[in-house]
DNA sequence: ATACTCAGATTGTCTGACAAATTATCTGGA
DNA sequence: TCCAGATAATTTGTCAGACAATCTGAGTAT
């Protein structure tokens, strides 16, 4: 009945700016506090609480970033409930790809994987109303394109709604992270790597193919998509490990 | 060169408690600080960055849950830079689960898939060490079995150890993650649902096939396992379905 | 050597105060 | 009536000071 670890556990060692956060973390869970909702001021939470404005200043900053609510200051400000959570998930991500625990070849590898499939889930689960999002950001960055402009979010945005399309929301969650720490490098080395027209075209073949229910075809499209992707991405590949690639590996935990 | 988004962006509008985090997570980001290194007390921390103690104390609140430093208390304590991120993902992603943004159906596919990927770079990266760990890992197992004890640690230890002979990073946080949602499911569901003794021996054949190169076996095997592991499942997932199905499609952004 | 005590350091929390930001309200003029 | 600007009210953001709780480590007595 009993793992090891249970046996014994602390009696209460929580902090108070914990323990607040984990109660309103629960009133969400528990559908009793929804999105849209407000919550009390700062002042009006610390006597509920019984405790002080530092305490539910700690606990709103938890909050805050785990991604349940945001604060805006003045009159009928306050803290609210949020619905999305992902954004967070992304940045922490993100940090961890910064502390190169994660190498850009480790990510461009995972996210082709991934891909395909998703893909596969996609070619299943598609609906109308995914088929138009996709035309309709296809078209944004097609008309970016002809003025010039890179299109480097709406390529991105791409992936994001083919995640969508598998309705699948681990699927999103990975693809939305994994497509936030490519944004970063992109922004990072100057997006003129994108080369973004030969991107647009990909996706549109790879749209072609899945509205007409071609399932290998729409596989080879997005497959020969991202080995193109990686093999632009190769040089920095390179470079990294040339440069970081002993430190990374003498770190093991 | 600029997408429409980074045009006109706010000049200086950050609160002071995320400028001092910023700052900090710059200095472990550029290595200058690095994991073990101690931060000056919090009174020191507010003297040196000319701000009062309450601010310092917010932006440890989110650099700790941000996975990027430990606090403990009394003397000779302090704030402490950590080396793991991968705990703060995962608990964010629970957190997502528990408000029902995930489903546990579309949770067990996509362990399903990307075990099955993970499996694929496991034949042909997998080491010495990590065969040693799976099989000290599986021994764990069986001896608790032995003995009557459930296992479950051991039980979702043996995917994680998978992920890391995998050799990417981005795999086994994903791994990590899906499996602290499973673990979570099963602290709740109570873990007599996983009949243990079945799920040792498939990770023991497989580890075998594994160590004996057979990957189409390896596969297979796995495979079955987490279809056993859903077929197991099933009854929840039906449950959830009926009870909060509605109410999870009715809620899209 | 071992166990106990105590001083020092550090986090955890409370209180009170004020500045800054934002919204709601009032007021006067067209 | 409607609009614009000033004003008030609300709420977060920050600082300062104080004390309690917790932990470490040195010193002391046995």
């Amino acid at each position: 009945m009993n793992t090891d670890k249970s046996l014994f556990s602390p009696i209460k060692n929580r902090r108070a700016f914990e323990e607040v956060s984990l109660k309103i973390k629960t009133l969400i869970f528990d559908g009793i506090l929804k999105p849209g909702d407000k919550l009390p001021s700062e002042t009006d939470l610390a006597r509920q609480f019984n405790v002080g404005r530092q305490t539910i200043r700690e606990a709103l900053r938890i909050l805050e970033l785990s991604g349940f609510i945001t604060v805006h200051r003045g009159g009928s400000g306050g803290p609210i409930i949020k619905d999305t959570i992902s954004n967070t998930i992304s940045a922490l991500f993100l940090d961890a790809f910064r502390m190169k625990k994660i190498s850009l070849e480790e990510l461009t590898v995972a996210r082709l994987e991934i891909e395909r499939v998703v893909l596969n889930y996609v070619m299943d689960y598609i609906d109308d109303s995914d088929i138009r999002s996709l035309h309709e950001s296809v078209n944004r960055a097609k008309k970016k394109i002809e003025n010039n402009i890179i299109a480097t979010e709406e390529n991105l945005q791409f992936h994001k709604l083919l995640a969508k399309a598998s309705k699948n929301h681990v699927f999103v969650l990975i693809v939305e992270t994994i497509m936030a720490a490519v944004a970063d490098f992109l922004s990072r080395i100057g997006p003129d790597v994108e080369t973004s027209g030969n991107v647009v075209e990909y996706h549109e073949q790879i749209l072609k193919a899945i509205v007409e229910k071609k399932r290998e075809k729409a596989l080879n499209l997005l497959e020969k998509h991202l080995l193109e992707v990686r093999r632009r991405l190769q040089p920095f590949i390179d470079q990294e490990k040339k440069a970081g690639g002993k430190e990374v590996d003498k770190q093991k935990g």
